[in-house]
DNA sequence: AAAATAGTGTCTATAAGACAATATTCT
DNA sequence: AGAATATTGTCTTATAGACACTATTTT
């Protein structure tokens, strides 16, 4: 049993207690007009046949954000608009059997048809996040948990960054750019304001020069654009609840 | 060995590689109007006798959070005002004899003689951070990184946080929460503006109904405030060098 | 009185909200 | 033509930047 005193000032290299170290990656994409997410179906126990986030183990030779990224591309072929490292979970009964510390990640891959064939791509399904999220045992783990965090980390990087087109491949209209905006936030945008900041933010879209053909129902050709170089939106766009964090109570 | 196929859908209980697990905290105050962090010299190899940032292993039966918060009160008896997790650092080589998978957090703590006794306290001590992060190998392991990370996060979050009133312990005036802005962003705030923008944010600062004294120059009784109850500051406050990070290229 | 710091008022510039009006495509 | 979507323009409102001015203390 290591010490009860161990400390980084005192410890011996075999006198630590052992974890497992695993990586969970909440992978977002927009899927049918909803915010939906990358789950596996879970091949072993425990949670074994449930939903759950991609994830594995760390090798002893990689380091924690390249175990990351190599099971995101053993789940999805399709390029990685985003990864970021989102938090680390590390109550100890998160996992039923032993002590096992997550980082999770936080990733954005294209829209339409995101998935495609991946070592377990076979288990891999997109699906909406809000029924995962209304009720916490829809996840195996705690992985409703950290997908509540994944999209609330989404929600509010929308606000302040560029990072909306990664949602798109190539090119994407300024329309579809703001349909993202409404799905993630769930809330409509007014046009003529959110084309007016996207297109007056140096480095946010780059003009293709071409246009994209209207819908089955008629429409003038949108322009067609690509992200650029800004990683910032300053000042950023708000969504409604931004301000629902202040509270003012009488007292404090 | 543990099996180099290791899938969080496959894996054993008893086939997983064995990382250790440590909590390291950059606990930023300020000191002589300079951003200071807490540091604590070494007692054991590797790096003996060198600073380092306080921390220890996280033990089998408490969560990660809970190492955190236990690893700074031992070496921090003042009350804590803050405290988040920052980032995980997981290189493979970050410690030269095993593999360490590091959760690291910012804390703030109130101004002023902030760190008593405690268990370490004979090597803890408060020194100004700007030399520290000029010097990649002025502190142990990675933890000027994770210095560096913690800088800026509470450089980041004092644009859009009220977060600033936790470098105080009772009650502070507009101007003390003007200076602690000042030194974190190393740029001048016009007092008029500021003032008018946190007195005008409902819930940041509660009125105490009391004005502290002059200083040995004199000068007019500032009123004394105390932290509120909101969380955010919206619009918020921006530092000169927020809009740096937009750089726009010519073709991307 | 002079210096120092706190606090108020005001003018200007910037950007967002609301929404009307025009442009270009489809059936 | 009429519907649908894209795009432009304009008026109003909110807020930050700049800075002059007043208020209250000390020496």
């Amino acid at each position: 049993m290591p010490s009860t005193t161990a400390d980084v000032t005192t410890y011996n290299s075999a006198d630590f207690p052992a974890f497992a170290v695993t990586v969970d990656i909440a992978v977002l994409t927009i899927d049918d007009d909803q915010l939906s997410v990358v789950v596996v179906e879970r091949g072993a126990e425990p949670f074994l046949g449930e939903l759950a986030l991609p994830g594995g183990f760390v090798r002893p030779e990689e380091s924690v954000d390249t175990a990351a990224r190599r099971e995101l591309e053993e789940e999805t072929s399709v390029g990685v608009a985003h990864l970021e490292q989102l938090s680390t979970y590390g109550e100890p009964n998160r996992d039923p059997r032993m002590r096992i510390v997550s980082v999770a990640y936080l990733a954005f891959i294209p829209y339409l048809r995101a998935v495609r064939a991946g070592t377990d791509a076979a288990r891999a399904a997109i699906v909406p996040v809000a029924p995962l999220l209304a009720d916490e045992r829809s996840l195996a783990f705690d992985h409703v948990a950290i997908l509540r965090d994944a999209v609330e980390r989404a929600r509010a990087k929308l606000e302040y960054t560029t990072l909306a087109a990664a949602f798109f491949s190539p090119a994407f209209t300024v329309a579809q750019l703001r349909r993202i905006y409404e799905i993630v936030w769930d809330q409509p945008l007014e046009p003529a304001n959110f084309r007016r900041k996207v297109l007056g933010t140096p480095g946010f879209l780059v003009d293709t020069g071409e246009d994209n053909k209207p819908g089955p129902e008629g429409g003038k050709p949108a322009r067609l654009y690509r992200a650029g170089s800004a990683p910032y939106l300053v000042p950023p766009i708000y969504r409604a609840s931004s301000l629902s964090g202040n509270r003012v109570t009488p007292s404090a």
